[in-house]
DNA sequence: TTTCTTGCAAAACATTTGCAAATCG
DNA sequence: CGATTTGCAAATGTTTTGCAAGAAA
């Protein structure tokens, strides 16, 4: 059999794609970047393979902004904020306060296994252009 | 000309209706609601509606689960917690800590307008459940 | 009249599926 | 062989667009 759940070759180079990758690209994006490299694999493939990553863990698939998933190779616990003015995405380590996950579980019952959270505000570099522009 | 950035018929009903439903309906939903209720309107006038509605601040797009965004009429500050046994989706209250959203601000730099929070879990009917299962 | 909105169908885009061929154990 | 993954093309589902027609200022 075909080593069933196990890293095959697209598998292994797609993570590898992401792992390389510091901006969350999407699955156009891999398409791009393992024909960059000589690559080759159907869409159909690296979309098998990026659902089957995300359900061993591999990765993390994000649903920001726009119409396409994208996908995240960093494994450590940590947010997401995105620039309105410019898309740009970063990444945030600050931990979410443990009292406030408290206050959710009491407040919704809820036995909570993950945070996703996204900060939406303006990046140093488009606050700085702005402040030039008036 | 036809009211610039004005709640015509269309979007009116089409807010009510979001603000009628409890659940963050998809533009599907909507659809179907509309139809219910004896109004008809184009998909397409739908989608120009919602993507209206949201510019303008009265109702928010939600990018959780699935393949489709959700729709949400509720305008105070707050976030949404989705179990992962049966899809279900409730609205969390509990207020960001303003002191995590200074640490956020110095660790990034970015002005912070707004705060996507979704949490992953269980929720209290499904921990049950599972409890008598075994 | 002028500008914006609506409706319809078609297009665009992301993602999934069906099935045959290839692959590994 | 037997289970699984791959590749291709076609299908699906969501959202957008082009353009003619309608409505309001």
């Amino acid at each position: 059999m075909a080593r069933k759940g196990q890293l095959t070759t697209p598998r292994k180079t797609i993570l590898e794609v992401i792992a390389a990758s510091h901006n969350h690209p999407t699955a156009a994006e891999i398409m791009e970047r393992l024909k960059e490299q000589g690559a080759h694999f159907a869409y159909a493939t690296v979309y098998n393979s990026l659902r089957y990553l995300t359900e061993e863990g591999l990765i993390r698939e994000l649903k920001l902004e726009g119409d396409s998933s994208r996908y995240d190779g960093c494994l450590d616990v940590h947010h997401h904020i995105v620039c309105t003015e410019c898309g740009r995405v970063d990444e945030v380590f600050a931990k979410v306060p443990d009292k406030w996950l408290e206050q959710v579980t009491s407040e919704t019952g809820y036995r909570i296994d993950q945070e996703q959270v996204l900060f939406k505000g303006v990046c140093p570099q488009c606050r700085n252009s702005k402040a030039q522009e008036h």
